[in-house]
DNA sequence: GACGGGCTATTTGTCATACAAAATTCTTGA
DNA sequence: TCAAGAATTTTGTATGACAAATAGCCCGTC
């Protein structure tokens, strides 16, 4: 994030949508120090610069700093106290199911384990998740769900696919009506576009993949829970299949 | 969290545990407005009062205010932008699995209702997790949760106990190695410390409680996936009875 | 020598003020 | 009618000053 003179370069964006306020001065610093947190390079328990060194190190005032610092401290990452500084918290802390943070480790890990965290992730709450939807769902719920599939259906170049395919799963995690679920769409969203080189490409998987999505909005419509919990199931299996044909697509740099 | 003059009252501590950084003023101010908002006072979509207009409310200064504002954001309640102002978020961009904003929510709403999504989520969750502990933990992990479950054994009075509950669940999380799962230990903290009156007091409840935590330990320590998860079913099906056989006990306030 | 209490230094917390930047809204001119 | 630009509002950033908290040191006492 941060070059030789630790001046904030540009986010790369690399799957993320561009935030309006990326371009503000305490979320590049933010940012910076979030990503240096989950690279590793402070680990739990390290006490961080404190906030007159961050200034200098990013040429930015107190002011800018301490708002970076609030955020990060928002998200669980670290915790600061009068004469002693900030501190980073324990990962049990940290709010992994933040889009930022979410961001900063994938970035910070391999591609695989990253993707083989995201579907056991997936796997194990996913098809839980489309046995409730197909259980409480309501009709303009429903209807959302529909209109996500027809949009995978008819979605031209792959990156609207995997729009599609996010939207798909956000609004089956509508139908579950229980907000306490919902933030793990970010995971869905991370592992989506990080399978974006797997997927998409490859034509025949992608009449597969439609199909069995297909089969979930069937199985939920129709209310039956145990389908629709099965289908999911079939859905990941699928997914997984594909990351193991084909290892890692292409090293990044 | 106000009263009539807008001056900022002290935390009443309902369920969480005393934040050192709750004295602070910006700290103060954010539940303050976080509250507002889970509370349905400003709904998504809606415009707050600008920052000055903060600051004259809670008598603060616009820095205060807008520390405050960078948490509330970073959780994902509200947006800001220059000449617009700060807008709340859609529910589904709430960073419900925070641990303030799910304070917050369980606040605002009656407590059955709340039990009965944090109970649904469990169900969904749990299982599986459980499952993954018995396949994935370490020794090291295996001997937390052993200490967790003779903690719960050992407690003398009910505060004790649900806290050594709480630690119990939150090791066989550990126990799962899948870092994406862990922010779920703060549904599970806020389930158990809210089934405080519902439990705990029962002694008959206490012993069939321990022993359905014993199964759990057994099954992980097994290795056994399966036995793992219906355990845990177990658990979680004696938990649900408990609520319905006993309501609502005592109304708050 | 051990211990307790107070002193000091460091760091975050808070405030006030000023100006920059963004972006909506209004205004004005073609 | 419409588009370009000006005015206005609100957040964003910087600076400087002081308050509050507290770990660690110092010192005096038992």
């Amino acid at each position: 994030m941060t070059n030789a003179k630790g001046q904030l370069r540009q986010r790369n964006m690399s799957g993320r949508s561009k935030t309006r306020s990326s371009g503000n001065v305490h979320a590049k610093i933010e940012r910076a120090i979030g990503e240096r947190i989950l690279s590793g390079e402070f680990t739990p328990g390290a006490l961080l610069p404190n906030e007159a060194e961050w200034g200098r190190t990013y040429d930015a005032s107190r002011t800018a700093v301490r708002e970076a610092i609030k955020s990060l401290t928002a998200k669980g990452l670290i915790q600061s106290r009068p004469k002693i500084g900030s501190r980073v918290e324990p990962r049990a802390r940290w709010n992994m199911l933040d889009r930022d943070v979410l961001d900063w480790h994938r970035a910070a890990m391999d591609r695989n384990s990253f993707l083989a965290s995201t579907q056991e992730a997936r796997r194990l709450v996913e098809p839980g998740i489309a046995e409730l939807a197909a259980r409480k769902h309501t009709p303009l719920q429903l209807e959302r769900l529909a209109a996500a599939y027809h949009g995978m259906a008819t979605a031209g170049e792959a990156q609207a696919m995997v729009a599609a395919d996010v939207e798909f799963h956000e609004a089956l995690l509508a139908c579950a009506n229980n907000e306490l679920l919902v933030p793990f769409s970010i995971i869905i969203e991370q592992a989506l576009t990080n399978l974006f080189d797997y997927t998409t490409r490859k034509n025949p998987h992608f009449n597969r993949a439609l199909k069995l999505h297909q089969n979930i909005v069937r199985a939920v419509t129709a209310a039956d829970g145990p389908a629709a919990r099965k289908a999911m199931l079939d859905l990941l299996a699928d997914t997984d299949t594909i990351i193991k044909v084909y290892p890692a697509p292409r090293k990044k740099r």
